[in-house]
DNA sequence: TATGAGATCAACT
DNA sequence: GTTGATCTCATAC
């Protein structure tokens, strides 16, 4: 089992250095959770980021320190989980998209009425169904409970892309993955000449 | 395999 | 009134 469990202090630090370096990390939440296999960067200077116009209620966490979660509504029906990244201001957070199931499966799985575990959590809605993660979450310290995260082993491959669902600012690379994942949400585009094998299959 | 509707809410025009 | 950091189910190719 991995080890190194992350301060909040490791979010005190460009969204851009933090979101690779959180593929592969493990993330629990109560007694369930996974290896993180895709996330994406947002900053406040980018207008596909919720803080790029300014505080509102909904948004209110992005603006303080780091090592927070922030948890929003997305189309009126899911929640999506993201951390907060970067000195305090700077409005930044990482959305959280796929995590591959690893610890209580059959909890999850009773949550999101499914069995396929690449269906459990290979999405930002799907995995705050599966995690159990609502507003309530929203502003809560990553390094205490119902939290905890520890720092990926090795060195994972990481792939990067563009991000998913949005039409502002859609051509910036800020989505990263594990390659050759089973669990991404989608699979990212294999750049031509490299072998198929990093490519997604079932 | 691909496209479309519906669910339903915060924020914006 | 419209859009969006989504997902599921239905129907069409």
């Amino acid at each position: 089992m991995p080890q190194r469990s992350l301060k909040r202090s490791f979010f005190a630090r460009s969204v851009h250095e933090i979101a690779p370096e959180l593929i592969g990390a493990t993330l629990l939440v109560g007694d369930v959770g996974g290896v993180i296999v895709e996330v994406e960067a947002y900053h406040h200077t980018d207008p596909a980021a919720h803080s790029f116009r300014g505080q509102t209620p909904r948004n209110t966490v992005m603006f303080g320190p780091p090592g927070y979660a922030y948890v929003y509504r997305s189309y009126g029906i899911h929640w999506c989980l993201n951390f907060v990244c970067e000195p305090a201001g700077q409005a930044s957070a990482v959305l959280i998209r796929a995590v591959e199931p690893i610890q209580g499966l059959a909890k999850m799985q009773r949550r999101r009425g499914l069995t396929d575990e690449r269906l459990l959590c290979s999405g930002p809605g799907r995995l705050a169904q599966a995690l159990g993660v609502t507003l309530a979450h929203n502003g809560l310290p990553l390094d205490r409970l119902p939290f905890e995260l520890y720092a990926a082993e090795g060195q994972p491959e990481v792939v990067a892309g563009v991000r998913i669902g949005i039409t502002k600012a859609a051509e910036l690379p800020w989505r990263y993955g594990l390659a050759g994942s089973k669990f991404l949400s989608k699979p990212f585009k294999v750049p031509a000449g490299i072998r198929p094998w990093l490519a997604q299959r079932d």
